[in-house]
DNA sequence: TTGATAAATTATACCGGTACAATTATAATT
DNA sequence: AATTATAATTGTACCGGTATAATTTATCAA
């Protein structure tokens, strides 16, 4: 778990929990600064390192001059994109299971081979899974791995949840990802898949996961059911 | 535009603008770090500051012992997500225009004053457009403003970004916004206003933006027309 | 040629300092 | 009481330093 974390690291994860067992809500002032330096006995910049990093959280945000505070949003069971490599959640996780629908090694598609940049001689793993939470039918997923960089998978591992195989098991760190989405109308085979009719409503996402050395290793396409899913974003204004 | 730009900004831009000047792509390197900061004569932790921005934005991505790369995926006519303060998508902007269906003060109903944290008394500015990409009906937009926050609105602002008007013409600065968004179907009055059919899907998308002072000031409420909207998002991995 | 080992390169963590800008609190003035 | 000027608070910009971890390059041995 703390395979050797660093201090702005364990100081971010300490005022996080610090926040929610103390269930601090929107707007909620935190130590000032100093007073926190002093407390960590830290330098003033690794204070600063720990407060940035839960900033781009969006756990809380800073005013000059004025001090530190809690940003919080009320709606729950929202999908949280920002930190959607295995659907994480904050700290509640989500209730996700899966039916595996397809595991195999395969030659890349013309797509795959784009998406990935590798050429048609480079094997890929592809997943297809049926993903439900809270029991519901949630979406339809189809993946596929470097076999380079993800040289196994096999039922079990894809059963559960593969991102956290990726991190915990191979110990791969992954960077950084391009999503692309848009909403469409399901085809009849979708729809019988996702116990909808053909027409209905679908949200078509993509994505290209990156490691932490710009290599892609990831694209997976999924196609949302319009009752189930329903998502969250924080975006920072970046100056 | 430059209102009194801090070193690590103009820093990043002129990197930015670097990349795309000379049609730098996907894994390209930049100069090391000492380079840079020879280059630009500043401080390493300057020069640092200006790439963490880069990052963020999705523009760069560093590797430790390695170097500086260009990131950029190849996709064209996606909104993206991370910047749409007025949808700006980059450098290059999209075609935007606007028909303003509504335009007037009142008292904010019991969602708007949950969104935006206001009393019943509190006046708000309702703005309904439609708005155009590239002449095509892209979604419906109903937003609310706090007066005290945006104090006058006209036809003719309303008409127009609206957001480059609070940047530009109030000064105001824009900290962060929460956004929330699933799919459904049409209802007749919105198929009508996209020249759709009832039934047909659409996304649905709102929005709470926050000043850098943490207060909300414009809860905004979207419907997008599923032919004609598609989205990008990045996602960095926070550590 | 291969493969292991060492060295050089390069970004990042962390320190502690000064100066400054935005906000808030206090005092002075009307 | 309300306004204005002043001071204190507080986060951010920027500096330049040492140490370290990941990667790449060079060196050497088999």
């Amino acid at each position: 778990m703390k395979d050797k974390m660093l201090k702005y690291q364990r100081i971010a994860e300490d005022i996080e929990h610090y926040i929610v067992h103390n269930r601090l809500k929107q707007g909620d002032k935190l130590p000032v600064l100093e007073e926190l330096r002093r407390k960590y006995e830290v330098s003033k910049s690794t204070i600063t390192k720990a407060l940035e990093l839960l900033e781009m959280k969006g756990i809380i945000y800073q005013v000059r001059g004025s001090g530190i505070f809690v940003r919080r949003h009320k709606r729950k069971g929202y999908i949280n994109l920002d930190e959607n490599q295995g659907f994480r959640s904050g700290l509640d996780e989500f209730q996700l299971t899966s039916e595996v629908l397809k595991l195999e090694v395969m030659n890349p598609s013309e797509e795959v081979m784009t998406n990935l940049s590798i050429s048609a001689e480079e094997e890929v793993y592809y997943v297809k899974r049926l993903r439900f939470i809270h029991g519901q039918r949630l979406c339809i997923e189809e993946s596929y791995y470097k076999k380079s960089v993800v040289p196994f998978l096999n039922e079990q591992i894809v059963s559960e949840s593969i991102f956290n195989y990726l991190k915990e098991g191979l110990k791969l760190e992954i960077g950084f990802s391009d999503n692309f989405f848009h909403i469409g109308k399901l085809t009849k085979t979708e729809a019988n898949l996702l116990a909808l009719r053909t027409g209905d409503p679908g949200m078509y996402y993509e994505s290209v996961y990156h490691l932490t050395n710009g290599e892609a290793f990831d694209y997976s396409k999924l196609v949302y059911n319009f009752q189930e899913a329903q998502f969250y974003l924080q975006i920072n204004s970046l100056s």
